[in-house]
Order: structure tokens, then C-alpha cells, then sequence
DNA sequence: TGCAATCCTTCGATATTCGAACTAAAATTT
DNA sequence: AAATTTTAGTTCGAATATCGAAGGATTGCA
């Protein structure tokens, strides 16, 4: 039986997530962020088309009124601005400001600095974004076509 | 030039971490918890000694009086029990009831059932679980001894 | 014994997340 | 084309989470 693997990757990935927050918790402090909207700012890549408030949403797993309140933090630090879609008015697309892509770049370079993940040989953290990329593609494939079911097995 | 695989192990896992949690927002409330005391209740192995407050506070990376508040949750919901340590009368432990114990059984079945990654081979499984697992150990070891500064080393 | 350190809790302040209800702008129906 | 429905985003109020400061109890030490 595998599972133990399993359990064991499912157990590091979580204690992975959980000890590189606390090491950047003095980081998000200095740039005078939070984690949750250090990693909405992680979110929005300068060098691609602006995110909808939508598309930001689905990225980060949460719903639309919790996106207004974290992008409202970037907007209130001038990290971002909000611009009206020209081709659907309806939408709204969050823009980096010099501030923001500068303070993003910050984040970046301190996240890869601090994570555990730098112990590794190139041969691993290949490894590692390689199979764990591909583990999320499949995912997420999965979950948008057919499965609907996800009920709680009691039988234990 | 590698820091490209580093950048998209760190990336990956955290959004392994947050599909991870939106997956199991439903079983969640289900079983009348939320994601913060799940991630504690899961860390009281019944199989293991109970637990002290200073423990658990340190596996989750949170401070005393958070840990007090999640333990609160558990113990309203009958899940868990704080008893004081014989030797040392300034601790409490956090003992598992029945309850407790089948909720926890229950969350870690569902989240190796919703997991992205369960879709992974024996092979990737054993590779990531002892890669991260690799991380996390040297991760912590270096950073309780020695080398108070962490500073970023570019050496590399 | 007296003092400092440790373990945990309480309290107040701030942050986060969500559902319900709302506005504005499309898309669809009739 | 007017009416209806759907979609994108915001506002508001409630529940939860997290932290620093301060306090109580117990232990360790001089």
C-alpha cells in the first residue's frame, strides 16, 4: 500500500507551505503587506495581460468579496490600480504600479531565499516542479469534466 | 540559471496548498471545523503522547495565544481534551476523545481522496515525499543552530 | 526564601473570509 | 426594442484568525 507516500507528501507539502509563511512573516511586515495579499501580488505578473478581479479570484481560491477587500490593500499602499475592461465594461483589471512590481520583486527574491526548497540539488527541484506541476495540471483537468461526486466516505 | 525550477517548485507548492484547501472547504464544514483547527487536529497523532500547548503551537509556526483559541475550538466541539502534565504542572497536553479521533481519521482519508496528488505514480509519490521531506529536515536543522543571520547567500 | 524564567491564558486590536444584498453592464428572450 | 436574465464587481455585517501585551501559576535557580 502507497498511501504511505501519499500521506507523507500531502503531510511535507502542508508543513512546507506552513514554515516558508513564518519564515516571510518578517519580510510581508517590512514591505508593510500581509500573506494574503503578498500572495494576490504574486498573483498579478507585470509582464502579462492585467487579471480581471475574476481571474485573481480563481488563481487564489477565494470568492469576489474577499478579493475586493485584499486588492483595496494594494490599492490603498499604491501597489495597484484598478482600470475598467475597454471591451466589457463590467470588468475590472489590476494594473501594477512602479511601488507594486518593485515591492513583488522583493517578495520574490526573498521567498526563493528562504525556502527550504533551496537545499535541493538542481536534479530535485526539478524533479520536484516538474511532478508537482504536473500533479495540479491533471487536477485541475479532472475537476472541471465529469467525477461530480466528492462525498465524505464514512466507512471506517 | 536553475532558479527557474526552484521559483516553480515554491510556486507550486503553494498553490498545491491553496487547490488543497479549497477542496476540502466542504468537508470541512460537514464535519463542523474550519481549515486553522483542522490543521491542528491533525497534528495530535493519537498514537503518539499527547501533545503539549508549546508543541503544537510550534508545528503549526503560530504563537501561544492563537493556539490557545484553536484548542478552544477543538475542546468545544468535544473533540478534545487539555490535561495537565504530571511532571511539569505548568503544561497541558491535548488528549484526543472518540470524537475527536474519528473526525481526524475522517479528514485525513478525504484529504488523500481530493489531493492532486493522488494522481502521481509510486515513483513520484516516493520521490516528492522524500524530497520534501529532505527539505524540511535540513530546512530546520540549520536554522536552530548556527548561522544567526539569514541572510541571502547568492552563492549558488 | 526570593527572583527569574517558563507555560499557558485572557484581553483588546487588527486581519481575514464568507454569505447576502446591491449596482452596473452585458447577454438573452420575447 | 423592451423586458428579463446573467455576469462582474462592490458593500455590508457576521464569524473566524492572528497577534502583542499583560497576568497567573508553576518551576528552576541563586
Amino acid at each position: 500500500m502507497d498511501d504511505g507516500f501519499l500521506a507523507r507528501a500531502v503531510r511535507a507539502n502542508h508543513e512546507l507551505f506552513l514554515l516558508t509563511s513564518d519564515r516571510m512573516a518578517a519580510t510581508f511586515a517590512e514591505l508593510d503587506i500581509t500573506s494574503s495579499t503578498a500572495s494576490l501580488l504574486l498573483e498579478i505578473d507585470p509582464e502579462q495581460e492585467p487579471p480581471t478581479m475574476k481571474a485573481l479570484a480563481g488563481r487564489l481560491y477565494c470568492n469576489a468579496p474577499n478579493l475586493t477587500f485584499l486588492i483595496d490593500q494594494l490599492v490603498a499602499r499604491g501597489m495597484v490600480e484598478r482600470v475598467r475592461a475597454t471591451k466589457d465594461r463590467r470588468q475590472r483589471a489590476a494594473v501594477l504600479t512602479g511601488k507594486g512590481e518593485h515591492t513583488r520583486a522583493t517578495l520574490m527574491d526573498v521567498a526563493l531565499a528562504i525556502s527550504p526548497l533551496r537545499h535541493l540539488t538542481t536534479e530535485e527541484r526539478t524533479a520536484v516542479a516538474s511532478i508537482l506541476e504536473g500533479a495540479l495540471t491533471r487536477a485541475k483537468a479532472s475537476s472541471t469534466e465529469g467525477d461530480p461526486l466528492t462525498t465524505v466516505d464514512s466507512t471506517r
